[in-house]
DNA sequence: GCTGCGATCACCT
DNA sequence: GGTGATCGCAGCG
């Protein structure tokens, strides 16, 4: 099976910005009861050190505990009342790091996706980190699960060369001036330009 | 193609 | 009680 071999935990213990990087290119799975539903990732942001744009910013709190544990952990979250993101912890237990996946191109299970999201446009299905969630079937039921142990995780090779744009965060207020969102340059499947 | 707006709720002050 | 790491749709032109 393809991408079976998660990235192994190491991978998601460094800096923030470092992981956001380089998680373009990867392909996040999610194993469902109607198979394995995956993209490529394209589109990332960092919520790092002294961000005031962080949910970890202010401490621990019930919301944002699984960015306190572990790295290489999903942190699911709802947001607007009706939509669900997706990070990945980074950086050691206790920081308060994580990567959101804001953008994928549907690589596997797209029929599944199109019925999850009633919507045939491949490029649209996962543009946002709202759709993509959606599209992969990732709830708030996957909170704080091991990226490692799956059901879901994130594998493949990294991308060298592939040219990388660096942009401010997208709906982000606070620390608003700060170049830490990326996607790979040239993508018709990134949220935005 | 672009802009504006409302939905809707967990979380925090 | 106010605020989002969003999205889909209406309206425009």
């Amino acid at each position: 099976v393809p991408f079976s071999t998660p990235l192994p935990r190491d991978f998601y213990d460094r800096e923030t910005t470092e992981v956001a990087r380089d998680l373009l290119g990867r392909i996040l799975i999610h194993r469902t009861d109607e198979g394995d539903l995956a993209g490529i990732i394209v589109e990332t942001e960092a919520y790092g050190p002294d961000d005031p744009a962080n949910h970890a910013y202010r401490g621990r709190t019930r919301r944002n505990a699984a960015m306190f544990g572990p790295p290489g952990h999903a942190y699911v979250y709802r947001i607007y009342g009706r939509y669900w993101c997706v990070n990945a912890v980074t950086g050691s237990e206790g920081i308060g790091e994580a990567v959101l996946i804001r953008a994928l191109e549907p690589i596997m299970g797209i029929e599944t996706m199109q019925r999850n999201r009633g919507v045939s446009d491949a490029r649209l299905l996962c543009r946002g980190p709202g759709r993509l969630c959606a599209a992969l079937g990732v709830t708030g039921a996957l909170n704080g699960i091991d990226l490692i142990a799956g059901p879901l995780w994130i594998a493949g090779e990294s991308t060298t060369g592939a040219p990388i744009a660096c942009t401010t965060r997208i709906g982000v207020t606070r620390a608003a001036d700060r170049l830490w969102r990326y996607y790979l340059q040239g993508s018709p499947y990134i949220s935005r330009k």
